[in-house]
DNA sequence: TTGTTCCAGCTTTTT
DNA sequence: GCTGGAACAA
């Protein structure tokens, strides 16, 4: 047995943490001291030393890509397959368990996962049906509401009926969204987490399965754990003490959606005797930028606390950069950028981190005058494509007739004539009799109760997905998604959209074909449970990584938060400015301002060898020109560490932007006059107030007395003069 | 169905 | 000040 390669990579803690009993453990990981290290080794050395079998391994982690990782660095250490082994994403994991035991959950066997997205366009038409007004009740607010009950683990049955009409009101919406959802068979993100808690909490029987089966549970990123989580974990490892638990409080960034610094604080108190490790060597960065984040992070109270160190050397000062305004910011690091590649750099190893995302632009734009490849991270995800969920929508209908929203989505796209008031008597049907749009649809054709055009419409919609889903039947995973993209009209219908960039779209959704066949390769299945349910939760759980494409050197640009986890030779932390960085809407509330010190933590620590500040004294934000202060951050930065660059990269006092707007030109061929009185057919007598345009593009602006303001179309409004 | 105008909103993001 | 989505005119 070769334990050698299992303990002699590792420092005198992460051995400690590696070898520990199993016992509840607190492993306090810095940023760069070998965490996921940690983890893989603490895993093979309970199966190389321990004689664990993999099948009694639990490993938890929040991103997909972090489950990847650990699962390919076990099996490189171990040589050993892995498959038996639960690594996966909180979500993931709970995913698996509400399949397996769908019965149990009270889930239908084909259940949906909806991503967040699928759940806004829900609760949109909730709200509709309900009869609430978007502008009163944002639904952007109302998914928030919902998300935070769930992640406290609260469901509608468990809020009593307060007197405050705004929480009566919100109680009464998340109770028809949860029906709503019953009904379908939809599940949302926070419900994966919920309903898997319930299920264990509910099943004895099931539990004492998992307890006895899991003998050993990591959790990555532990600090990033909201309450319904923590719930779940502690459910399993109940009376054993078995949790290793890994994560450095001073990078709790995501408090904002949920996740409970204070699990950290709880996991002490609730099991006195825990094991602490803190991970405090840190093998990335220079002494300099690590003395930098010390400072900053010290500021900070009631951390657990440690201190990063390093017995590499000091390395350059801390480049700090005042900018005159955000166009010389973004100049001066594009000039960095390439005196770095100059030297033999590689851009892939340079990062410009900011805090919002609305940054990215100027250096975009200067990055591409000067030819310098790039990447920005963020954006749409390959699975988040409309074209993309619109198959997967038919893919979804075909599975489950249920599925409300997928029927929603793709009922009329392509066009097939069924329109606005076909589908509002659809829904009136399925809301009173409490049934889908299917059913309600099928019901409607039969009682003829539709227009001849409307019910042809809807049966052709019916049966183009019934053929589908019987044709697809005996086909392989890839062939049915081959045979919806193509017999669904979507192909066709992108192909021949000149405008909208139909192309890629057509183009995506080939590429979706060869998603759903990579996917039918690496797919394990040892539930053996239907593949294109489980294709179809995948798209869900895990939208990111097919944009995977280019492996071109480029510049990286992306926000502090998804910089987590990265790390870089050079990084430009750029706009670091008081409103900006702390945000405004932070700076009030002393929790959220270290939040926001913590996130200066993260970003610092990403550098190895070089780190440049910069801010700028002045910003043009939401159109107005402000003049912000430097961070408070910066000051916390010790002076001798810091370098301030002193000569301006390039003066670019913009020259004033020119004041001249084209006015509307008055119309010089229009036989009307401003003032005239006129009156239009439908909206009666009114004024003009504007003219604009010639020949057939002239247009009249008019103050109509019955319906106000309007624009319209001098060839097509048929107006009539009127004396006056 | 399509193109335009209007209007609110405006940190951070994974699952 | 820009952008995305809703509302509206044709």
């Amino acid at each position: 047995m070769d334990i050698t390669k299992i303990i002699d990579p590792l420092n005198d803690a992460q051995r400690q943490a590696v070898t520990a009993p199993s016992t509840a453990t607190l492993v306090l990981a810095g940023a760069g001291s070998g965490k996921t290290r940690v983890l893989v080794h603490r895993i093979a050395w309970q199966i190389q030393v321990l004689g664990l079998s993999p099948h009694n391994i639990l490993a938890v982690t929040f991103t997909n890509k972090a489950a990847k990782e650990m699962r390919g660095r076990i099996e490189e250490l171990l040589n050993i397959p892995t498959y038996s082994m639960w690594i996966g994403t909180f979500h993931g994991i709970a995913h698996r368990l509400l399949r397996r035991h769908a019965q149990q959950a009270k889930l239908p066997e084909s259940f949906q996962v909806m991503d967040s997205s699928d759940q806004l366009r829900v609760i949109k038409r909730l709200l509709n049906t309900l009869q609430l007004d978007e502008a009163k009740w944002p639904p952007k607010q109302v998914q928030w509401h919902i998300n935070g009950q769930k992640d406290e683990g609260i469901r509608a049955k468990h809020t009593r009926e307060g007197h405050d009409p705004y929480q009566r009101q919100m109680l009464a919406i998340y109770r028809a969204y949860e029906d709503f959802c019953e009904r379908s068979g939809m599940v949302d993100f926070g419900e994966l987490l919920l309903r898997a808690h319930e299920l264990l909490r509910d099943d004895p029987e099931l539990l004492a399965f998992y307890q006895q089966r899991f003998l050993q549970i990591h959790v990555d990123e532990f600090q990033d754990t909201n309450t319904i989580q923590y719930a779940w974990l502690r459910l399993l490892s109940t009376d054993k003490d078995n949790l290793f638990v890994v994560g450095d409080d001073d990078q709790s960034i995501y408090g904002w959606r949920g996740a409970k610094i204070e699990n950290l604080y709880s996991f002490q108190k609730q099991h006195p005797q825990h094991l602490l490790i803190k991970l405090e060597q840190n093998y990335r960065s220079t002494s300099t930028i690590l003395k930098a984040a010390n400072s900053i992070i010290a500021q900070n109270d009631g951390r657990i606390g440690k201190e990063l160190w390093t017995d590499s050397g000091d390395g350059e000062a801390i480049s700090v950069y005042s900018a005159f305004n955000e166009l010389d910011e973004a100049y001066f690091v594009v000039e960095r950028i390439r005196a770095w590649v100059n030297q033999g750099g590689a851009r892939s190893d340079v990062a410009i981190l900011y805090r919002s995302n609305a940054q990215s632009r100027q250096f975009e734009e200067k990055l591409m005058a000067t030819n310098t490849p790039y990447r920005v991270y963020g954006g749409l995800r390959f699975f988040d494509r409309a074209e993309i969920k619109n198959a997967m929508a038919y893919l979804r209908l075909m599975s489950n007739h249920g599925d409300d929203a997928s029927f929603e989505r793709v009922v009329n796209t392509p066009t097939r004539g069924i329109g606005a008031s076909t589908l509002e008597i659809v829904r009136q049907v399925a809301r009173e009799q409490g049934v889908s749009l299917w059913v309600a649809s099928a019901s409607l054709i039969d009682q003829g109760r539709l227009s001849a055009r409307a019910s042809n419409a809807l049966k052709t919609f019916l049966q183009l997905v019934l053929r589908l889903a019987e044709q697809a039947e005996a086909l392989e995973l890839f062939e049915k998604v081959k045979l919806v993209v193509e017999s669904s009209g979507l192909l066709a219908f992108y192909k021949q959209d000149k405008v909208d960039k139909g192309e890629e779209k057509a183009e995506n959704l080939e590429e979706l074909v060869n998603a759903a066949k990579l996917f039918d390769a690496n797919q394990e299945n040892p539930d053996s449970l239907p593949e294109l349910d489980l294709f179809l939760a995948y798209a869900a759980l895990e939208s990111g990584d097919m944009q995977a494409d280019d492996f071109e050197d480029c510049v990286q640009l992306m926000t502090l938060h998804s910089a987590k986890g990265l790390e870089f030779k050079l990084v430009f932390m750029v706009g670091v400015e008081e409103g900006l960085f702390p945000s405004q809407q932070s700076v009030d509330d002393i929790g959220r301002l270290e939040e926001e010190r913590r996130l200066c933590y993260v970003g610092i620590t990403r550098a190895m060898q070089q780190l440049c500040v910069t801010y700028s004294e002045s910003r043009r934000l939401y159109g107005r020109e402000s003049y912000p202060k430097p961070s408070r951050f910066l000051k916390e930065i010790p002076a001798e560490l810091i370098q301030e660059v002193r000569i301006r990269a390039h003066v670019s006092r913009p020259a004033a932007v020119s004041a001249y707007k084209p006015e509307r030109l008055t119309s010089s061929t229009s036989s009307y006059k401003l003032g005239q009185r006129v009156s239009h057919e439908k909206f009666g007598e009114g004024i003009i107030l504007q003219l604009e345009g010639d020949g057939a593009q002239e247009r009249v602006q008019i103050n109509f007395k019955q319906v106000g303001v309007k624009w319209l179309m001098l060839s097509y409004a048929k107006l009539q003069v009127m004396a006056g």
